[in-house]
This record gives C-alpha cells, sequence and structure tokens, in this order.
DNA sequence: AGTGCACCTGCATAAGAGTTGCAATTATCC
DNA sequence: GGATAATTGCAACTCTTATGCAGGTGCACT
C-alpha cells in the first residue's frame, strides 16, 4: 500500500527531526500513538509491541526518549500510571486538552473541545498558572454495569 | 503540658468520629498532618513514624483507612508519589468544587466558582458522569520562586 | 556501496512505592 | 475485667519504572 509506505517516511521523519535515530521500534510506537484516540499506557504500548518482538524495556525507553524529543506527552492521571500521547500538529508543549479518566476502568478520554468559561478562566489564572486540566469520573460503560 | 492532653483527646475523638478505632499509630499520623504546613508522603510519614517503633505497612493502612474515612485527603502531583494531608474543618471530601493542584508545593485550593462552558458541559456528559473536575498547574507563590 | 561508531536494543536484574497474608496484639463494648 | 473484632508488625510480594551491559544497527561520510 503506498498509503503505508508514505506514512512511514513521514513518521521516520518526524522522529529524525527530533533528533533521534528512526528504529523499527520507534516508528511502531509512533504509529501506534498516531493511530490511538486515547493516550495509552507504557504497559499497553509494551504489550502491542510485544508481538513485533520488542523489548518492553525498549519501549520505556522510547516512550521517554520521544517525551524528551518533544514528539509525545506524558501526562500523569492520578492512578500512578503515565500514559502517553502524541503531540499533534500545532500543539506545543504546553498546549495540552482536558483529560478525562473512568476511575472504574481507566480509560481515558481526550476533551478537545472543553474549556472553561471566561470567567473561570480568569479566576483561576488569579491562582496560578494551570498547566492542565483533569476531569474524573464513570465512563458511560462503567455506569451501566455498576448503576443497572 | 496540658496543651497537648488537650490535643490528644481532640485527635482521638476526631478518629473515633470517622469510624476507626483511636490508636497510638492514628494519633500520631494525624497529629504529624496537623502540624504540618504542606501536604507529606508516605515515605515521609512512614519515616518520622519509624522512630516510634510504627511499622510502614501500617503507616500506609492508617493514611488510606483515614483518608477513606474522611480525615485526610490524598493526592497526586504527577511524580508518582501520594502526599496527604489533613482535610480542616469547614471542608468536605466529595464537594463538587474544582481544585486546584499546585505541582510544585502540593498547595491544593478549592475553586467554587469555576465552571465549564456549557457545551463544554455537554461534551463532557456524553462522555460519562463526572464527579472529579482538577486543575494543574503552579500557584503563584512557586512561579515567582521558579522564574525570578 | 562500504564502513565506523555512536546510538539502540534485548535480556536480565533492580529500585521504589505501595500492598497483602497471617499470627499476635489491643481498643472498645459489655 | 473479658470477649471480640479491629489493628499491628513482619515479611514477602506486586507493579511500575529504571538501568547495566553485551551485542546489533542506523546513518553520516567517504
Amino acid at each position: 500500500m503506498v498509503k503505508n509506505q508514505a506514512d512511514l517516511e513521514i513518521i521516520k521523519d518526524a522522529i529524525r527531526e527530533a533528533g533521534l535515530r528512526a528504529t523499527p521500534a520507534r516508528v511502531a510506537t509512533l504509529r501506534l500513538l498516531r493511530n490511538s484516540k486515547s493516550p495509552m499506557t507504557h504497559a499497553n504500548v509494551a504489550s502491542l509491541l510485544k508481538d513485533s518482538g520488542i523489548d518492553k524495556a525498549t519501549a520505556f525507553r522510547n516512550l521517554n526518549d520521544m517525551t524528551d524529543a518533544g514528539l509525545l506527552r506524558r501526562t500523569e492521571l492520578g492512578d500512578h500510571v503515565y500514559r502517553f500521547e502524541e503531540v499533534r500538529e500545532g500543539e506545543h508543549q504546553n498546549g495540552s486538552h482536558p483529560h478525562f479518566l473512568c476511575i472504574d476502568c481507566g480509560a481515558v478520554s481526550c476533551l478537545d473541545s472543553v474549556k472553561l468559561t471566561a470567567s473561570s478562566q480568569r479566576a483561576s489564572e488569579e491562582i496560578g498558572e494551570v498547566t492542565e486540566i483533569l476531569l474524573r469520573g464513570k465512563c458511560n460503560d462503567c455506569k451501566q454495569q455498576t448503576s443497572p
């Protein structure tokens, strides 16, 4: 497929541009996260890459390296597990979107459209500099299961 | 000292009122956190209590139990270490107002007035039931200290 | 196209935070 | 004071994240 070939080069270039070598493990990692709708945990990534013969230590190192290189973003949603997601075009270190974490199943959704009201924006700026917005609760799936 | 005697009873009562037994380990833990200006980590508490012959497992269990009982609050600043602080008079655990958490000093502020925009409200309800809203960043005090 | 070598990878092994099973102990209720 | 269920201490354990090292590989330069 031409599509995949093109993707491959795009991904490789992105990695090289970040100052890292475009190894198969890194390409696979970045492709995984590009295709993922929500942030993935280290365990998650590692288990998917294991099928391609990639070691979890490598997966972990690459996630960290690519985070340092600015390709990924690492978030901690309060459950002691790091989650990684692609830094999308037009986002900078600080331009992250809010996340929703299901406290039952751990599913994470990205809420690109969620914003604070103007006055809330002001109120929070009085307190300091907000770098991250996190919503927690029960996702629809878990809501149904616990209260039938 | 009369002061300490009085404190002792106040602390014991608080623990009992939360539905837990007022054991020396718990009294010591709560007293420690009452006297602390900022949240303390598990390790921190455990190491201080070790001098009193209290095991770290006990310290851990008590911190968790007292958190469940509503005496303490547990926060995660993003560095994979839980921090505990006393829930002060007039604060409620499940208070549905958003919180702001300083990732430097661990200070938690309640943002009673912060709201989501109407459309954001809708967007998050599509995903599930939001029970907690948390903003993270740097409080003004820490902002000054790090960028002078 | 070949080559050097710094960067990567796999494997094994570990550090650190937090948890758990269980027998012994103890706070609380009577 | 005595019964009893909660609590403790100890040790061993889990889970996530990190690292040391020997061998492998991308890529800049010829």
